[in-house]
DNA sequence: GTGAAAGCGCTAACAC
DNA sequence: GTGTTAGCGCTTTCAC
């Protein structure tokens, strides 16, 4: 093994040298292809049992330069440190897993720029595919892709130039919406009587439906959706627990209801409520979009919409294997409603 | 660019058919090493303009291949899933991001062979180095690493064959012990005067240093610790849950106080808490070894233990970044105590 | 100041 | 059934 020896990784002429075979055998056998080239069973043994002794593994990135291939998936995500995210990256390696893929998963802190550049690199090593979640401007990726004949898809926040699987914001939101009403306290009038949805972007594309379907369902059941109900004050606890304070100010109280756009939201929310007595907050229906185990437990009861993470993964999944779509498809997945 | 009509992507050798200059000095250009070849600002710039029209951008693993480097840098993680993990995963991806790195973050469900497997996929892609956290053998990694001559470090739990960081977890523990104690109600008697440990698995190295810090200090201020007390009743919610049951029952009550040894045996824990009245649970002096915003929004208090990810990984990286050690060292990160 | 050519480790067509 | 050979796209010596 005199490459080996010389602070190099074996290779396969390492190996040829060692078993007196060609590279192109050793390759075959070492890649598995062997039996169509009939090589004959002892000389894989051989040749198999050589490259193990010597700890031999491929050098995927020569294979990949040779195949045009890399082995490797990628995926952008806004933060590693989330629970929506961090089930989804969990789901995305399953998937990919099961393909033999390698998962890239990178995350971009929710900054166009760095989505840009993260998908550039993703490109520059040839990843087979590219799932993009929460992606702040997803056209502007699929443009990238597209430019390379990238396979891609829009998981979460959708897009308009491919195929994206979303939750199904609307619906979640409606009937969120409605388990607040329903648990509403009668008896109360005026601006306190009302529902109030509170926390992140009202651009944002998710946002913006989870407005929709609370307003929806509000106009139905208990009349028309005052401006000054819905507080999309952004994407900080802090921003949140500022505008509950803000909002428990102008009502002289907690309103009949509160719709919490975000877990991130949430714990803003939570925290201005321990600043308050018990039976104030007794009175309050509280929901949030969005899940976490221990919100489950706190100390007043909460409903929360739980994001189908297995299947939005599937469904993306299941779109790349397909042969690229003529037209972009919109897939919304229903999320859970669970109530504490 | 006939190259890139033919469907590939465009190369350096398509520029240089476009400018008219050689591949080389394309190349040289392209990757910022033409000032030391001199090449006039003015060819420079065609060529960056040129490629940059035709949305040129390198093949990172033809590059790899010839540099026998890869730019990649891998870490495994147990799951993508988890407060604590995800916390890292962030902190690697910003340490990464410093060093020009693409981060490569797999998880292995604590599975040893998915470990060894990946860490041997991570290696024939050529990462650089390889960041590895809670492995169930880390010493096996070790020696694939060390095989193909791959730069890697443990964090979180430690490794007899390359250096490791990891959180100080006796501090920790006996300082959340002794906290407990002194929070623990005067006055009853028996095996309900004492502090119960619960969740983990003794086995492992992290809960076999915070069971002897919380033995450490039990002994100093209560007394002798009794088996019965330590309750590594795995890492399932469920298996947490049942144990804090079957202890509830076998000591007709709470104990005066509990160190709970993860957050997800601390959700089998409030699981169970759940089922009794507030005063009863308001008795049991609570602490909880790892960090959960909304763990500590719950309706008791409870004493929570924050490893510090951001550290963990500085230390990780500063050890990589220096030269290789002869010995393996073990650096012990403090993590912080948080009241509620 | 720039070009030609070799080669990183692998695969696949084509030999025989 | 197995070997030879020509690249994959890039970097890097060496030449001029």
């Amino acid at each position: 093994m005199m490459r080996a020896e010389r602070g190099r990784k074996t290779t396969i002429y390492d190996i040829a040298d060692a078993t007196g075979a060609s590279a192109s055998t050793v390759s075959a056998v070492l890649n598995g292809t062997w039996r169509q080239r009939r090589i004959r069973e002892e000389t894989a043994n051989y040749i198999r049992n050589t490259a193990e002794s010597v700890g031999y593994s491929a050098n995927l990135q020569a294979r990949g330069l040779r195949k045009s291939r890399s082995g490797l998936i990628g995926m952008i995500v806004p933060l590693h440190d989330n629970r929506f995210f961090s089930g989804l990256s969990q789901r995305f390696e399953t998937e990919a897993r099961a393909r033999g893929l390698c998962p890239v998963i990178v995350s971009t802190s929710r900054d166009p720029e760095r989505e840009v550049s993260t998908v550039e690199t993703l490109i520059s090593y040839n990843v087979e595919s590219i799932v993009i979640t929460g992606a702040t401007d997803p056209d502007a990726l699929s443009r990238l892709c597209a430019q390379s004949g990238i396979r891609h898809i829009n998981v979460d926040l959708p897009g308009k130039l491919a195929s994206s699987v979303i939750s199904d914001n609307h619906w979640g939101a409606a009937e969120l919406t409605r388990r607040l009403i329903e648990q509403r306290r009668p008896g109360s009038e005026g601006p306190r009587s009302k529902l109030y949805f509170l926390g992140g972007v009202a651009g944002d594309h998710a946002t913006a439906s989870r407005i929709r379907g609370f307003s929806d369902v509000h106009h139905a059941l208990i009349g028309p959706v005052d401006p000054g109900q819905i507080l999309a004050s952004g994407y900080e606890p802090d921003l949140a627990e500022a505008g509950m304070r803000a909002l428990h100010a102008r009502l002289g109280g907690l309103p009949a209801g509160l719709f919490v756009n975000s877990t991130i939201a949430f714990e803003g929310v939570v925290r201005f409520l321990k600043t308050l007595q018990f039976d104030e907050f007794a009175q309050c229906a509280i929901g949030c979009y969005d899940y976490d185990v221990f919100a489950s437990f706190l100390h007043f009861p909460v409903t929360m919409v739980r994001q189908d993470a297995e299947r939005l993964m599937a469904e993306a999944f299941a779109i790349l294997d397909e042969p690229a779509e003529l037209r972009p498809r919109v897939i919304e997945i229903r999320p859970e409603l669970v109530a504490f």
